[in-house]
RNA sequence: GGCCAGUUCGUCUAACGGUUAGGACGCCAGGUUUUCAUCCUGGUAAUAGGAGUUCGAUUCUCCUACUGGCUACCA
């Protein structure tokens, strides 16, 4: 193959948000684009209006926008295979599926709802064995293939509501040929005609999907494995076309499925389980229920796609942590699994953990500013940069940079109860120590981690203690509770006004 | 029910006929941090079952079981 004219496309349908199934499968085409030198195109199926969601499409492009995966043609910058939006492609779907009822590969049907849940109810009571709308009950339906022709004209001229369909031959053999799963063989005696062209004048999928893939010259179709029970139809109608040469690939890609019990991961478990399963949050547009996004809970984008390639996928060595870039070099449609994957919130929440352990504090320091700023503090970059540092290796979700720094920028206003009575005991003993302590504390010129540790040091020993009767209680009022780095750490940052402050008022709120 | 696909530690997975079946997450234990978390070290734990093929099967074939997907004028 010819790997500078690799062309793949991710084709959501804007009925809600975009899960992160939708997204690996978005992200495996975008690495397999990126690997050959080939173009990713956007391109929103919205063939169905009744299921048309309201922000569904402007939600899945910032999706991608904040995941980084990015396309080489789509419905904002547009392309030379526009239009992108299968919507705005309507005109050009109907003489596709007529091109087909003329060289008798499809054809008219007639058949109204009643009539086909009549002929459902007769199969179910049957041996069935049958296909549903396929070669063994088109004859006794109402269609092209039974009604005399000039009855068929009749109707069509004056406006009689009608469907094409596919007339899947009686008994022949298909053959998908699946990057992933090898050939898969299926009889078409076990494929049913499965309407081409609506009655509302729209296509399904499966035409406006083969169509749109021919015109926009898709070499690789790479998407989920919901998908491989309709690919022998799909085969089939490139051979109707006669655009067999030209067919694309097929890789079918296994589900996410739910991270307990079976089943495919859905919308629910996220709620039930507590972890987002899409990547922004999403509020409906009817309900106006939210959904919780990766973005909002506090996940880095690069760690959020560095997790997701690896359900399904992984490289063959032990190395885990990944960028985009060596994800482009190292992805391959032969390393991708054939199984559903549990997906594991856990280990997501231990990706993210990695990328934060990365950060040097600069960039932590950068991502401090907003939290600080709606907290309405002000303070110099080269303090945040110190309390970054100190914090480092502390956060696993963004919320955790104000959660576990917040008393490097405000004193507490409460001592945990709990802690009180471990650390505070005996409390007339404590209180005289921390006392003395911070009397002759005031007194200390080199207030850095090191001279403030020789002082605690001779501190203890001269007044025959031990550290931990001093270090946690002096913790205990400084902190709140037994948290957070080192206690000299802490102690340097701050400044000694401001640590010997709190220590004092803590001494009399402990004296209550 | 029918069709298709899948099945290695609890989870994500490696091993593409020969390994003490490896790694990661989680969990457990110890160490560091006299806090908490991190981190480090160690441990726990798997080839669904049964027949073949083969000198030898996690690996190839078949059967069974189980799991998942699909079975709309939805994608």
């Amino acid at each position: 193959m010819n790997q500078k004219n690799i062309r793949v496309r991710f084709a959501p349908s804007p009925t809600g948000p975009l899960h992160i199934g939708g997204v690996r499968t978005a992200l495996y085409n975008y690495l397999f684009a990126r690997k050959h030198g080939g173009k990713l195109i956007l391109r929103i199926e919205d063939t169905d209006q009744n299921r048309y969601v309201e922000g569904a499409e402007k939600y899945i492009i910032q999706s991608f926008e904040w995941c980084g995966i990015r396309f080489d043609e789509d419905v904002v910058k547009g392309g030379p295979y526009g239009p992108y939006r299968q919507s705005e492609r309507k005109d050009i779907y109907r003489s596709y599926a007529e091109q087909l009822v003329t060289s008798g590969k499809a054809y008219y049907a007639f058949d109204t709802e009643e009539e086909l849940n009549a002929m459902r109810e007769r199969l179910n009571k049957s041996e069935a064995h049958l296909s549903q709308y396929g070669p063994h009950t088109r004859s006794s339906m109402k269609n092209s293939l039974t009604l005399p022709a000039e009855d068929v004209q009749r109707m069509l001229s004056s406006g009689e509501p009608f469907v094409i369909r596919i007339r899947m031959p009686e008994d022949e053999t298909i053959v998908v040929n699946d990057l992933i799963r090898g050939e898969v063989v299926v009889q078409s005696s076990n494929l049913d005609d499965k309407v081409l062209f609506k009655s509302d004048g729209w296509p399904t999928y499966h035409l406006a999907n083969i169509v749109d893939d021919h015109l926009m010259e898709i070499t690789h179709v790479i998407r989920g494995e919901e998908w491989l029970p309709s690919a022998p139809l799909h085969v089939f109608l490139y051979q109707c076309f006669g655009w067999q040469d030209t067919m694309p690939q097929f890789a079918h890609l296994p589900l996410l499925l739910k991270p307990d019990g079976n089943g495919k991961l859905s919308k629910r478990d996220g709620d039930r389980l507590g972890f987002p399963v899409f990547p922004l949050q999403w509020r409906d547009p009817k309900s106006e229920e939210i959904s919780s996004g990766y973005r909002e809970s506090g996940y880095l984008p690069e760690a959020f796609i560095n997790m997701l390639a690896f359900l399904g996928w992984n490289p063959g060595t032990e190395q885990e942590l990944f960028t985009m870039d060596e994800l482009i070099s190292e992805f391959s449609l032969e390393r991708v699994g054939k199984h559903g994957s549990k997906f594991d919130p856990e280990k997501a929440r231990w990706f993210n953990h990695q990328y934060f352990a990365k950060y040097t504090t600069e960039e932590l320091a950068d991502l401090m500013l907003p939290f600080l700023e709606t907290k309405g503090i002000a303070i110099s970059r080269d303090y945040i940069v110190k309390v970054a540092g100190l914090i480092r290796e502390r956060i696993t979700l963004l919320p955790d940079l104000w959660q576990q720094s917040w008393f490097f920028f405000d004193a507490p206003a409460t001592y945990d109860e709990t802690v009180i009575k471990k650390v505070w005991n005996p409390a007339a003993l404590i209180h005289e120590l921390v006392s003395k302590f911070a009397v002759e504390a005031s007194g200390l010129t080199t207030w850095d981690a090191e001279g403030i540790h020789d002082f605690i040091q001779d501190f203890i020993s001269r007044h025959g203690a031990k550290m931990g009767q001093l270090m946690t209680p002096l913790r205990l009022l400084v902190v709140g509770s037994n948290q957070g780095p080192g206690m000299m750490d802490i102690a340097a940052v701050l400044g000694k006004e401001e640590f010997l402050r709190r220590v004092n008022a803590g001494l009399l709120v402990m004296m209550k």
